[in-house]
DNA sequence: AGACATCTTT
C-alpha cells in the first residue's frame, strides 16, 4: 500500500489528508443493477409496467405544479407504486430539467421509505450529472454520500472532474475524502495531480507521481502537462526534466503544450538563453511551436531588452503563418516601450489596433512606456484619449499614471488620480499607494502619509515592503519617533522584515541627532534579524556613545558588532 | 474536455 501525504488547502489551516489513491486494489464494489422488480412489489403482486408509467407521469406532473406535494403523493398513490424502483426512476428522469426538483423527489423517496433505493445507477448518475452541471454542489455531495444511491466510479469521477473544472478545490477534497475509495486508475491520478497543482502544491503532485511506481497508474498527457506547468512556475527545472523523462518512458509523449510552460518558466527567471536552446531543440525535433510558445520566448527576449532577436523571432513566426494574438502584441509592444523605442512601439500598436481594436491593457502598456521615459504629459494624453474612445480605465491605468506623476514630482496631480480611482468604484491596490506614500514621505508630509495609511488599513491592504520601510523612516525623521518605533514593532510582529539599509539608516539617524537609546533599540532589531551594521554607521554610533562617556556600553556594542559581523 | 502567452508592484 502506497500512500502520500499532502496538505489540503482551501480554508486557512487546512488539515492533512492521506491521498489514498493507491491504498487498495480490492473491493470497491461496482454498482450493479438488480432486477427491476426486486424491491417494492412485496407479496407477489405483479405490477404492470403500464400502470407504473401512468403513475410516474402523474407524479411528475404533481411535483412540477404543486408547491407542497409530499403529503399529496403519500395520500394519493399506492406505496407499492410510488416506491417502486421503476416508477422512482421514471419520475427522476422526467424531472431532470429541474435538477433541484428531481433531487427533492429523491430526498422524499429516501426519507419516506426505509427500504427505498434507486435501483438503476443510471438514473442517479443522470441526476448527479445535472446537479453538477447546474453547480448545485450541496445536493450533489448529498447524493454522492447517500447509501441509497448507487453511483458508479464513472459518476464519482465526473463529480471530481466537475468540481475541478469549476475551480472548487475545496469541494474536490471534500468529495475525495468522503467518498468510498475509488478503484485506483489513471483518471483518478490525473484528478489528484490537477487538484494539487491548482492548490499550489505541485511538489506534492510530483511526489504522488513518483510514489505511484509508474505504469498504468500514471495520468494522461494533459495531467502531466499541468504538473510540468506547476513545477515550471516554481522553477523546479530539475524535477521538470525528471518528469519529462518519465513521460517519454511511459509512452505519454510530451507535446508542444508540455514544453510551453517550461519555456515560459525559464524566461521568467532570466534563463532566456536556456529557453532559446530548448526552443531550437524542439523545432529540430519536428515540433511545431504555436503562437503561445513563440510569445513566451519573444517575451523572454523582450524582458532582457534583446529587441533585435525578439523581432527576428516575431518575423519567423509570421513567416510560418502563425497569426500573433493580442497577447503576443502586448509582449512585443511592451518590449519596445521598455527599451525606449517608443516610435516602434507605436507602429506595432497601430498594427494591433487595426487587427484587434484598442483595449485598456494595450493603452496601459503605452502609458507605462511613456511614463518610464519621462513623457508623463503624453501618457496622460493617451489616458484622455482612452476616455474619448470609450475605453474604461482599470486599476493598472490609475496605478501607472499615479506612479508616473509621483516620479515626476507631481504628487498633487497624482492624488487627483487617486481620488478618481476611489470615486470610480474600483478597488485600489497596494501598488496604488506605494508611490504616493513614498512621495509624501520624502516631502515630509506625514499628515498626508498617515491619512493614506489609514485608507489602506480600512481597505484591508498591507503596504508593500518598501512602502512600509518608507513610512518607518518618515515617521522617525519627522520627529515622531514614538510612532515610528511602534510601526517598527508592528512590522516585526507581523513578520514583515524591513530592509537592512533601512535599519542602518535609522541607527545612523538616531545617532546623529543624539537619540542613542533609540539607536540601540533599532540596533538590537538589526542584530536579531542577523543583518550587519555598516562601518560608517558603526563608527558614528560608537563615537556618540564615547562622547557621552558611556565607555562600558560602547565596548559592549563594539564586541557585539565584532561578534555578528 | 482538459493546458500555455499581456499591463502596475523601485
Amino acid at each position: 500500500m502506497i500512500t502520500t501525504r499532502c496538505r489540503i488547502g482551501g480554508g486557512g489551516g487546512g488539515g492533512v489528508v492521506v491521498v489514498r489513491l493507491f491504498s487498495s486494489f480490492s473491493e470497491t464494489p461496482l454498482a450493479t443493477e438488480p432486477p427491476a422488480a426486486a424491491a417494492g412489489g412485496g407479496g407477489g403482486v405483479e405490477i404492470v409496467d403500464r400502470d407504473l408509467e401512468d403513475t410516474a407521469r402523474s407524479v411528475a406532473d404533481t411535483i412540477r405544479t404543486q408547491p407542497r406535494w409530499e403529503k399529496t403523493l403519500l395520500s394519493r398513490y399506492s406505496h407499492s407504486h410510488l416506491f417502486h424502483p421503476r416508477c422512482a426512476d421514471l419520475v427522476l428522469r422526467r424531472s431532470l430539467s429541474n435538477p433541484l426538483l428531481s433531487f427533492r423527489y429523491f430526498l422524499f423517496l429516501s426519507s419516506s421509505s426505509s427500504s427505498f433505493s434507486t435501483t438503476t445507477s443510471s438514473s442517479s448518475s443522470l441526476l448527479l450529472q445535472s446537479l453538477l452541471d447546474s453547480k448545485a454542489w450541496g445536493p450533489a455531495m448529498h447524493l454522492l454520500r447517500s447509501t441509497k444511491c448507487p453511483t458508479d466510479p464513472h459518476a464519482r469521477n465526473a463529480a471530481l472532474s466537475a468540481s475541478l473544472r469549476a475551480g472548487r478545490i475545496d469541494l474536490f477534497w471534500q468529495l475525495y475524502q468522503n467518498l468510498p475509495p475509488l478503484e485506483p486508475d489513471h483518471t483518478t491520478a490525473g484528478h489528484l495531480v490537477r487538484a494539487l497543482c491548482l492548490d499550489g502544491k505541485p511538489l506534492d503532485a510530483y511526489r504522488l507521481i513518483r510514489s505511484s511506481g509508474g505504469g498504468s497508474l500514471l495520468p494522461d498527457v494533459c495531467s502531466f502537462n499541468i504538473l510540468v506547468s506547476g513545477l515550471s512556475k516554481i522553477k523546479k527545472f530539475g524535477l521538470v526534466s525528471e518528469i519529462l523523462h518519465m513521460m517519454v518512458s511511459s509512452g505519454r509523449t510530451p507535446n508542444i503544450l508540455t514544453y510551453t510552460p517550461v519555456l515560459h518558466g525559464l524566461c521568467c527567471c532570466g534563463m532566456t538563453d536556456e529557453a532559446l536552446r530548448v526552443f531550437n531543440q524542439l523545432k529540430l525535433r519536428g515540433h511545431d511551436p504555436d503562437v503561445v510558445a513563440y510569445t513566451a520566448v519573444i517575451g523572454g527576449l523582450c524582458k532582457m531588452g534583446r529587441m533585435e532577436e525578439a523581432w527576428e523571432l516575431w518575423s519567423e513566426m509570421i513567416g510560418r503563418g502563425i497569426v500573433p494574438g493580442r497577447k503576443s502584441y502586448f509582449v512585443i509592444i511592451d518590449g519596445y516601450c521598455k527599451s525606449g523605442n517608443l516610435e516602434r512601439a507605436e507602429e506595432v500598436y497601430k498594427e494591433m489596433s487595426l487587427k484587434y481594436g484598442e483595449c485598456s491593457v494595450g493603452c496601459n502598456i503605452m502609458i507605462a512606456g511613456l511614463c518610464l521615459h519621462g513623457k508623463v504629459r503624453e501618457a496622460i494624453d493617451v489616458a484622455t484619449s482612452m476616455r474619448r474612445k470609450g475605453i474604461e480605465y482599470d486599476v493598472v491605468t490609475y496605478n501607472t499614471l499615479i506612479q508616473g506623476l509621483c516620479k515626476d514630482g507631481k504628487t498633487a496631480e497624482a492624488l487627483v488620480f487617486y481620488r478618481g480611482l476611489v470615486g470610480s468604484g474600483l478597488q485600489p491596490t497596494a501598488s496604488t499607494y506605494a508611490p504616493l506614500i513614498t512621495s509624501l514621505c520624502s516631502k515630509g508630509n506625514l499628515t498626508g502619509t498617515t491619512e493614506l495609511v489609514k485608507d489602506m488599513e480600512a481597505r484591508g491592504l498591507e503596504p508593500l515592503p518598501r512602502t512600509a520601510d518608507c513610512i518607518l523612516l518618515g515617521l522617525c525623521k519627522a520627529d515622531r519617533a514614538e510612532e515610528g518605533l511602534e510601526w517598527l514593532v508592528e512590522m516585526l510582529k507581523t513578520k514583515r522584515r524591513p530592509q537592512p539599509e533601512t535599519l542602518n539608516e535609522l541607527v545612523e539617524f538616531f545617532s546623529s541627532v543624539g537619540r542613542v537609546d533609540d539607536a540601540l533599540l533599532v540596533l538590537n532589531a538589526l542584530f536579531e534579524m542577523s543583518y550587519s551594521l555598516e562601518k560608517s554607521v558603526c563608527n558614528l554610533l560608537v563615537d556618540k556613545l564615547c562622547s557621552r562617556g558611556n565607555r562600558v556600553l560602547s565596548e559592549q556594542v563594539v564586541s557585539q558588532i565584532l561578534l555578528t559581523n
